[in-house]
RNA sequence: GGUCCUGUAGUUCAAUGGAUAGAAUAGAAGUUUCCUAAACUUUAGAUCCAAGUUCGAUUCUUGGCAGGACCA
């Protein structure tokens, strides 16, 4: 039980028995004391005034007497400043939380709760590479998987790849028109920016189409759709769907370099999926949703042969459902997957890490499920995230200014490099173990960088100023553990019993490590990585202050020694998992 | 036009309605006979505007202004 819950109830237990009506916690705030002021933690009396009929003195010092009389082996002082009451935990309680914990790897995690969830990540489009909002997308997918492991969730991380469709159609007619048979093997390119480059080449070529169209005195829009590399497209589309096999030929044989490609930079960064779906495969699921959502009465038929559901009675639009074609839309097959989820693993949570652009869809999404009544429709959640920008606004793959995964990661493992070479400490490091070490340091600098906003909020990224090493980022808090463990090394644990009173900067670092099992609870509640970041960070500068003030390997005492060994393990361990959480690793030695 | 999101130091980010609004970075000034200076210490600097709700508002409500997303 964390210190804050123990003080809560010891709060109800004392405000009941002084005052003799019911309390709950719900009736008090306690925060942590700031601080200029003697004490740990601090019931803000203001909300209670009413309720008991006293000032604030008054009822603090009723309060605070209580509390000590009946708590003395937790709590031994109080003071009330202005309505604030302020206790201060005993030191044998930090003692203790230390000397038990210190050697836990585990510190920090809670007990399996039996629940599943799954979590739906980076979901690319196999016609161009990654960028930086798909690294985005997949650190918080990731984060937000190792976060609900830590919390006592079984997880399944899972990815739809939207392989189907307009979009991969254009790369492969453009590879018909311009590669001459070239292949990623042939040119010694990467699958994905390979298959990208003729994207890019369609784009230019539709568009030069277009404008001749126009020139003829075709209005713009028109225009687009008549330019005859559009029209061979909407043919290949159709020839797809069809199962023609020279075009299912082409496009199994695109999308394996595609995938060759993502496999490449899954790896690099870390990614991985127990299951992965294919829109190919699941593009059809749509229809008996329409059937169920039609015998429901949810869905109606209008004449063309179109079916709509209305959901203006919620303040939103009539929305298509299925085409007069006969197609189904994304919102039907997205139904159709979140039930084929449910069904295959049983899963409670089904959580989406998707761009807030879809917030509308995903709304409509749940809203429709749930009339539709379908089992899984309440355990859709949407992980929605801001996008990256640039300081001169959204990145604009037409303008060039799309900020490449694979690049980005190249860059920042180059500059880990550099930085490690300036100062010149791992000179012994054998070849491997400094590859080892810059894919540690610029992962672990990229990721914590990605991840330490609120995932909700749109973020600036600056490629001119690179990521920044110092300060709140990932090598900061590496740096931190790499110090302890060098001290870990040279100095041995033993089993010396400690009771001793603790210093301001030692009892800082127990204070804020007992904090570490409710800020994992706090980021799976919220979904959010970035709180782990903030708290880790926060951990590192604890240490690095006792650090600077204090000398573990020359105490004052044996006793002493041995409390800072443990308070500094205890550090390492939190710093390790804590990273871990934002799929990040910490070097042994930087 | 409709719906939603976001406005906090020069910049990038914090702050379940609580004490003098925190960090980082950039700026200024310091710290190395001592466990790794990728560190530490000191200093200066901000709530878009206007009302309202109350003991108390960056936070909640309303109306502006600015930026963004989505829907036609």
């Amino acid at each position: 039980m964390s210190i804050v819950t123990k003080l809560q109830k010891a709060v109800v237990n004392s405000l009941t028995s002084l005052y003799n009506k019911p309390f709950t916690d719900k009736d008090f705030q306690i925060n942590q004391t700031k601080p200029e002021f003697v004490g740990d933690y601090t019931v803000v009396l203001f909300s209670l005034l009413k309720n008991v009929g006293k000032s604030p003195d008054e009822l603090g010092n009723a309060l605070g007497i209580h509390l000590i009389e009946n708590n003395n082996e937790l709590f031994t002082s109080f003071n009330i400043i202005k309505g604030f009451l302020n206790i201060e935990v005993s030191d044998k309680f930090w003692v203790e939380l230390v000397t038990t914990n210190y050697q836990d790897v585990c510190y920090g995690k809670h007990p399996l709760n039996g629940k599943k969830v799954m979590v739906e990540y980076s979901s690319p489009n196999t016609n161009k590479p990654l960028h930086l909002g798909h690294l985005r997308n997949n650190f918080l997918g990731w984060s937000v998987a190792e976060i609900l492991k830590a919390y006592g969730y079984k997880v399944f991380k899972s990815c739809i790849v939207n392989d189907r469709g307009v979009h991969i159609c254009k790369s492969m007619i453009a590879w018909q028109l311009f590669a001459n048979g070239a292949t990623p093997q042939s040119t010694a390119t990467k699958g994905d920016h390979f298959v990208g480059e003729y994207y890019v080449k369609f784009n230019d070529e539709h568009k030069r189409q277009t404008a001749e169209l126009v020139a003829t005195g075709i209005a713009q829009k028109e225009a687009e759709k008549q330019a005859p590399i559009m029209l061979a497209t909407q043919q290949m589309l159709q020839d797809w769907e069809a199962g023609k096999p020279e075009v299912m030929q082409l496009w199994q044989t695109m999308n394996s370099w595609v995938y060759d490609g993502f496999d490449v930079t899954y790896k690099n960064i870390g990614s991985d999926f127990d299951k992965t779906y294919y829109e190919s495969n699941t593009y059809l699921l749509g229809k008996e949703i329409v059937q169920l959502g039609l015998s429901k009465n949810v869905f109606t038929k209008k004449e063309d042969g179109s079916v709509w559901i209305d959901l203006t009675a919620d303040g939103l639009d009539e929305k298509l459902v299925l085409r007069k074609d006969g197609t189904s839309v994304y919102i039907t097959q997205d139904i159709g997957l979140a039930q084929q989820k449910y069904d295959e693993y049983g899963i409670d949570e089904s959580i989406y890490v998707i761009g807030d652009e879809q917030n509308y869809h995903m709304k409509v999404l749940k809203l429709i499920a749930q009339k539709l009544g379908v089992a899984s429709a309440e355990a859709i959640h949407h992980l929605s995230y801001g996008m990256v920008e640039l300081p001169s606004g959204k990145m604009k793959s037409r303008e060039g200014t799309v900020v490449d995964a694979d690049d980005l990661v190249a860059e920042m493992i180059a500059t880990s490099r550099k930085h490690t070479e300036e100062l010149g400490k791992v000179n012994d490091f054998t070849a491997d173990e400094l590859t080892d070490l810059y894919n540690v340091i610029g992962l672990g600098a990229m990721k914590f960088y990605l991840l330490r906003v609120d995932p909700k909020k749109k973020m600036v990224f600056n490629p001119e100023e690179s990521i920044d090493f110092h300060g709140f980022t990932g090598p900061f808090v590496q740096y931190t553990y790499a110090r302890i463990k060098s001290i870990l090394r040279k100095e041995p644990f033993n089993d010396t019993a400690i009771s001793t009173t603790l210093l301001k900067s030692e009892k800082d670092i127990a204070v804020i490590a007992e904090q570490f099992i409710a800020v994992i609870a706090e980021a799976a509640k919220e979904l959010d990585p970035s709180k782990i970041a903030m708290y880790i960070f926060n951990v590192a500068k604890t240490f690095n202050t006792f650090y600077s003030d204090l000398s573990i390997a020359k105490a004052e005492s044996e006793e002493k020694k041995q409390l800072r060994l443990q308070l500094a393990s205890l550090t390492a361990i939190i710093l390790k998992s804590g990273m871990q959480l934002l799929g990040a690793r910490v070097p042994e030695r930087m």
